[in-house]
DNA sequence: GAAAATCACGCAATCGATTGCATGAACGCT
DNA sequence: AGCGTTCATGCAATCGATTGCGTGATTTTC
């Protein structure tokens, strides 16, 4: 059985509304309202909503959208969905946008500046609400114009100085203190750090905190193997553990910006014939997916993909409600240290002290 | 330098250009149209490109919708975001019909037939152009009905019984067959299927195509052990591979639906003392991501994500320029056998052939 | 050189919903 | 009874781009 609308096969408007009930389009569209102001009979009210129902009206949001100059859409930048942790990103966001009506179009930039400004404009031809811009690139100006310009913006992962534009970031400084500290008071002395890509802000924000991490346990900084990695792959894990390991063989234990990059160093320290963590003791980042069927189970640092995507959303919200004054401009989400098996004591740490 | 458009912080429309040439605003329209049919003076089209330019132009594109009925969106429903396998599909779809100058709006439907039926009319009430459905529910009658009104649609994986929507599909029984005979040719004879759930598309030809392989071996398929787990998940894998072993002590190969479902199996069976593959081989199916680090490697199906989603929106995109009589209604993509390490001949086979 | 054809552009309606203002009716008040 | 309110609804403009049709001007044709 079909609806009565469909067998014109023409989408019901208030004007076909207003025909069937008598009444003038602008007293439709105001029934219909539910947060009408404008008073209206009761009566009247019913009998539109009776004929809406029945003829399967639905709203034309595209008018809607021209006439009111809202699209009840935001867009989400994010650098590539295919990197996992990204996708849980996305569903938090989902998770507080839907029930508010509000879509997302998601867009790559696959972190590159060009991209990035194109999808802004896609972005603002579409009319999109707001942007939700999961951050990577350090320097990037489009978006500050964008928001300059008087779209709403939130960024993840990434504070735009001198800007009031509300940021979220998970405690990255925490997490790497944490795992510094472990492996410390295991009795590591000759920690390096497997840095992520410095023109990222993960990769800076992590690289920052592992020195000041070392500096807290007043460990010579400027002797420490530091060695940057040209992306957040396993590829680059390997070759920046060669290089680590070439720098300062006494080093005991690897602190890697990412869990992608640990699983390469690990794999490169197999190689070479050293165990992990009995010879060497490494870390990640992140604590992506099935990472505990991969042996040794890494030690890592869990963030809040989810939960950040949807407090960022949270505060999109807010804005887009008019509440922009109340956002909070920076908020920190708490990480959590997992303890797996890729970390123990150091040799020597083991020689002398038991 | 700010564009002077910016400067009045009001988006510019084709009436200012209008106003700033002294022409009517049709013929701005129609100087701005890249493949427009009116003829117009080269002198009049160059001063209107110019002022465009000049002023910031971006065309509305709200408003063009509105009046020409074309969104240029499309909706792309998929399951689940963070499942590893859809996020390739979003991106081989995205460089299809990003640089045709479509945005997608993609939805989770959670394989869930409630939210599947609301998040069609909410596409629909945005007034995309067409769905391309990664379908996984069988029996699924909501996108029938879109398509049935006229909506152009596309499906993935799935095909839709009685109807002429094109349909995107991997060729999951030559894969099925691949590591099955692959088993079989090794000596194995006490394979067992640990099938997918089968009210999901895939679980259902997975399985249908292991008892053909099984069939085309002259084996007795009623005889052979085969369970059915409620998700595609490891959980899932380590309790039905104990239902395997409990019910059919005598299996030496488990042929999984998924990976996810492999790895759980392998879990379960190295906690009960079983080795694989020297005890027992186990094979999986898509081939996700970072399986190679996790030993026993597996020895698994590969299925091309980003080129179902590429191929998908071809044919979508064929469909929306009005080709839609010259797309296929089948496209059937080629599977990859890939040999690793959770496969061996059964003991049986080692003592007595070699 | 006049009629006819072509050309370049303007006019105005249209897409569907929203909303400030106008209007007519019902009502209350003195 | 007469006048001012209040109330429920209608009218028409508006959002910005598109497009069929019309019109005046120019060119072509015999």
């Amino acid at each position: 059985m079909q609806k009565l609308g469909d067998l014109m096969n023409k989408r019901v408007t208030l004007k076909d509304i207003a025909h069937a009930t008598g009444v003038h389009v602008s007293t439709v569209s105001r029934a219909l309202d539910p947060k009408r102001d404008t008073p209206l009979t009761d009566d009247v009210v019913l009998r539109i909503r009776q004929a809406a129902e029945k003829l399967g009206y639905r709203p034309n949001r595209i008018a809607s959208s021209l006439r009111t100059q809202r699209t009840m859409t935001i867009g989400v930048m994010i650098p590539d969905i295919t990197n996992m942790i990204f996708p849980p990103i996305v569903r938090g966001i989902e998770s507080v946008m839907e029930p508010l009506g509000y879509a997302s179009i998601i867009v790559n930039t696959d972190s590159q500046r060009g991209r990035e400004q194109r999808l802004v404009e896609i972005l603002q031809d579409r009319g999109v609400d707001g942007i939700i811009h999961t951050a990577v690139l350090l320097e990037d100006p489009t978006i500050e114009r964008a928001a300059g310009a008087g779209l709403p913006v939130v960024t993840l992962n990434r504070r735009i100085e001198g800007t009031h534009i509300p940021y979220i970031i998970n405690d990255e400084a925490a997490g790497i203190s944490a795992v510094f500290n472990l492996l410390y008071d295991l009795g590591h002395r000759h920690i390096a750090h497997l840095a992520g890509p410095q023109l990222l802000s993960t990769g800076q924000l992590r690289l920052n905190a592992f020195r000041a991490a070392a500096a807290d346990r007043r460990l010579d900084t400027k002797a420490m193997t530091i060695v940057e990695a040209a992306q957040f792959h396993e590829t680059d894990g390997r070759r920046s553990a060669s290089e680590i390991l070439l720098r300062a063989p006494e080093t005991t234990a690897i602190l890697c910006a990412n869990d992608r990059l640990a699983l390469g160093a690990i794999d490169h320290c197999r190689k070479v014939g050293l165990n992990c963590p009995t010879d060497i003791s490494i870390t990640g980042f992140n604590d992506m997916p099935l990472l505990e069927l991969i042996p040794p189970r890494l030690t890592t640092v869990r963030i809040q993909q989810f939960e950040a995507g949807a407090a960022a959303a949270r505060l999109m919200a807010a804005i887009l409600a008019g509440q922009g004054e109340d956002v909070p401009v920076e908020t920190i989400l708490p990480v959590l240290l997992v303890e797996r098996d890729s970390v123990a004591a150091p040799r020597s740490a083991r020689v002398t002290g038991r």
